[in-house]
DNA sequence: CCAAAACGCTACGTACTGTTGCGTTCGGCC
DNA sequence: GGCCGAACGCAACAGTACGTAGCGTTTTGG
């Protein structure tokens, strides 16, 4: 039953301390977020869920924000660049359907919903999501519609940055105030709406 | 300097003082919430600013939540409906704009922002949201592209629904992620890029 | 093997919640 | 003018969570 602690490195090494408590209190938190939002999220259940010391929890971030925020730039690791398609259309709808897949059956659109308004608020939390979440995404608009222009397909002048919010907002909105449904159509639904208005 | 407190009827009878203290409450909750939004709110505060007692206020809502969804009613009421322009677009751009001015100019954009993460967990708050709000948009919308299947500038298997997503839904990420602003030309910007998706 | 870092634990002072009981004031009505 | 109920103010309370401090214990890494 025991672990050997082999001292045979095999195939990963026995986690740091230090990166299993971190990872025990991501791991709490993330179950906390998706089961009641940011606003009964106590550091102190956190504590109790993930066996970790309150004190240490506060060691590391310095409020309950902080770590719902390393929360989700943990998730948006995941988001990985878009393969090369045989056109705008389809480059688009995988992009999107990346979002909507991860807002719509992780626990990371709970965590989303449940952290907007720090994001919205917070001076650093916006900057940082705008850095690591924002502009990812509209990098990876710009380059389909580089090669959609290069292609014919797009006009020269395209707006990459009010492509990507007629893209991206129509799905927040979703998950955030009107409560429609993130499903497997919705990618290709919005990108059919949108395109003509930006196809040559 | 006493305040004579006419019995004669002019212009506004002089508010009860139940009256009186419901609109102090709500200023003083508009205030907080603008200046420091939801997750810093607090009772006593609303309480020590508007000069009521923190009982008072636990008498007329359950928590902070309800009393920041009446703060938002109270501005929702002010939501009126589009004349008839001469054209889809036009009505459309008064429409968006309308909301976009509310929310960019107002602090009701801060309600909004410190309200959302609470619309978006809470199924009570969720649902008058949707009644109260996006029901009202959503019909808007499908009057105006009621009138413009008619005139043969829409095609008649028009997505409302979507359609009033994709309106919208670019100017709430603006003003909960991606921070980009909520100026005059966004209506104008939004509609071109959409409508031709909708056009016959 | 040993120093430093990281962690666990207990105990605080502070802030806010949501409620209770009771005295006070206001508003309408005879 | 006087009365009565509704609404309000006020003080006090238990409960929860925050964020910090001190100190002993475990782990890490050289």
């Amino acid at each position: 039953m025991a672990e050997p602690a082999s001292s045979v490195p095999f195939v990963a090494a026995t986690p740091s301390r230090s990166s299993r408590t971190e990872a025990a209190i991501l791991e709490a938190t993330r179950e906390l977020l998706s089961e009641s939002g940011v606003r009964h999220l106590t550091v102190e259940k956190v504590a109790a869920r993930s066996g970790v010391a309150k004190t240490t929890i506060y060691r590391r971030w310095r409020s309950k924000e902080d770590l719902a925020l390393a929360v989700l730039i943990d998730f948006v690791q995941s988001i990985v660049a878009v393969p090369r398609g045989d056109g705008v259309r389809s480059e688009l709808v995988a992009l999107l359907r990346g979002a909507v897949n991860s807002l719509g059956t992780t626990v990371m659109g709970r965590v989303m919903q449940g952290l907007v308004s720090e994001l919205a608020t917070n001076e650093d939390l916006s900057r940082a999501f705008r850095e690591r979440v924002v502009a990812l995404r509209v990098g990876e608009v710009r380059k389909i519609v580089q090669r959609g222009i290069e292609r014919g397909e797009l006009r020269p002048d395209t707006d990459v940055d009010l492509l990507h919010e007629l893209l991206f907002g129509p799905v927040y909105y979703r998950l955030f105030l009107s409560g429609g449904a993130l499903d497997r159509k919705l990618p290709a639904k919005i990108v059919d709406a949108v395109l003509p208005g930006f196809s040559v």
